[in-house]
DNA sequence: AAAGATCTCAACCGCAACGGC
DNA sequence: TGCCGTTGCGGTTGAGATCTT
């Protein structure tokens, strides 16, 4: 697919702002703006830049296209294993997600999950309706890592949907994640991003037992992940996500 | 070869969060 | 405390590419 094949409809007669489809000669522009001036006061781009674009625009064709180190092409098996995992893990956070992919965006892994993963895993759901024995387990809400976690909430009877269950040596615990039924911390995108990054890069972490998660109805275990842990044997998805990250971002070293 | 259907993904839109005043 | 401007994010759109009939 050419770079430039996009020709959105666009109106760039006199001082309206230009959409659509981005020329060389744009890409041109900006790139040597950010180069000169740096990412950032992106209201200001259009104008240093001499572009006849919203700040909006601007950014994401940055953040999106011209960045240096962009990865294009196929996702690789073990990006789309990521992509799995971690979508799992946090909902359709694709900021974050994108964070633990080199070289990937946001969009990118959006676009991805909505195209290639998406599909496959409504098919697997309407293939697991008709089997009665079908776990009910639906993933995470992103509702659970919510900035805005209702301190006082509403009693209400809790609801098959939002039960997440996890096996743990062979003992199955079910909690629910619905509004009021977790004491969850008032998280920051900060402190996820921290959690992931003890998650998959403190390799000296030590954890018992094994773990097995069924979320969307898929159960797995101790799947192995590219990143293993020093004894060589856990996965990283051993780990017992549950009360293991609700502590890591309650604490106070954070 | 042509037409229609489907897929892909760059770009847009709306909104929430945040900081400064 | 509320307003306003800016930033960043996720959902959606739609043009062009590709596939199917």
């Amino acid at each position: 697919m050419g770079e430039y094949r996009k020709m959105r409809p666009s109106s760039s007669t006199g001082l309206r702002l230009k959409k659509g489809a981005w020329t060389p000669k744009e890409d041109m522009l900006l790139r040597n703006c950010i180069q000169k001036h740096g990412e950032g006061e992106w209201h200001l781009i259009p104008l240093k830049a001499g572009l006849s674009r919203c700040r909006k625009s601007c950014r994401l064709r940055w953040l999106n296209y011209l960045r240096p180190n962009i990865k294009k092409g196929d996702f690789e098996e073990d990006e789309i294993d990521l992509i799995l995992r971690l979508h799992k893990l946090l909902g359709n956070r694709w900021s974050l997600i994108a964070g633990r992919i080199p070289g990937r965006t946001a969009n990118d892994v959006k676009n991805y999950w909505n195209t290639h993963i998406r599909p496959r895993s409504n098919k697997q759901d309407n293939e697991a309706k008709d089997i009665t024995t079908a776990v009910t387990v639906i993933k995470p809400q992103p509702r659970i890592l919510s900035k805005t976690v209702n301190s006082n909430p509403p009693i209400a009877a809790p609801q098959d949907y939002n039960l997440v269950r996890s096996t743990h040596d062979g003992v199955e615990t079910a909690f629910d994640i619905s509004s009021g039924y977790i004491s969850s911390p008032i998280v920051s995108d900060a402190k996820i991003d921290k959690y992931l990054v003890e998650l998959f890069d403190n390799e000296d972490k030590e954890f018992d037992g094994e773990i097995g998660w069924s979320l969307d109805g898929c159960p797995f275990q101790g799947e192995a992940l590219d990143a293993e842990q020093e004894d060589g044997e856990s996965s990283v998805f051993d780990l017992p996500i549950d009360e293991f990250m609700w502590d890591f971002l309650n604490s106070d070293q954070l």
